[in-house]
DNA sequence: TTTATTTATCGTAATATTGCAATAAACAAA
DNA sequence: TTTGTTTATTGCAATATTACGATAAATAAA
């Protein structure tokens, strides 16, 4: 089917899978990644920092901004990227409250 | 394509996204959290818990088990699946470095 | 206005993912 | 051995993702 059934699941575990999945892409990682150690936005030059075609990189440039990790401020004709730190901080509450279960009673049968 | 461009990018970025990717559906966060729930280890329950057919439940058990993220040892006739503590540590360690990046210099322009 | 520059969008091909019915495989119990 | 129970695998249909060429849109500069 190609479809999750979403309405199963509880709005947290849909949360979860939504942010996961935009990392789920290494293009997009990197996107982030280079936007966090360029302390200036970015735009145009994450086509030849990345090495992929510019329609791509804008399609990924689009999702990282549709889940609102990122913003796009227009400079002239190019667009200046950075990340959204507000929803950065409430993306990564999600994410580590998961990653942070206790593990010390997880036994193994 | 639908194939991504590995080669590109770093380990550690295919690293970071392989487990994001894993973590993308919310069944497999589902089954996750349950097994962190559940302190004693469970199998078919999460066909019934999770409420998806048994083979698709069968499928997301070996992509999590794929990663190394889940064991699963076999009783008799069933299975019984838990959390991997050693794999979930250092899965742990490559996304909360992911995460926790300095975000207090990414001013926008 | 014309030209150049930059980014977004459209269209499409190739591949991946999701879900499940059908069935196989493995084992326990009768 | 036969029967029941549990999990894995196979095969397939529907949808999603990835990548990029072509092109549009927006603006700056000449």
């Amino acid at each position: 089917m190609g479809l999750a059934k979403t309405e199963i699941f509880t709005d947290e575990q849909n949360k979860i899978a939504l942010f996961a999945k935009v990392f789920g892409h290494p293009a997009r990682v990197a996107i982030l990644e280079y936007l966090f150690k360029i302390n200036t936005c970015i735009c145009g030059d994450l086509v030849i920092e990345i090495g992929l075609a510019q329609p791509t990189i804008s399609q990924h440039l689009k999702e990282l901004k549709h889940l609102g990790l990122i913003r796009g401020n227009v400079e002239g004709t190019s667009v200046c990227y950075c990340i959204d730190q507000e929803n950065w901080l409430k993306m990564k509450d999600v994410m580590l409250h998961f990653l942070n279960q206790d593990i010390s009673k997880t036994d193994c049968c």
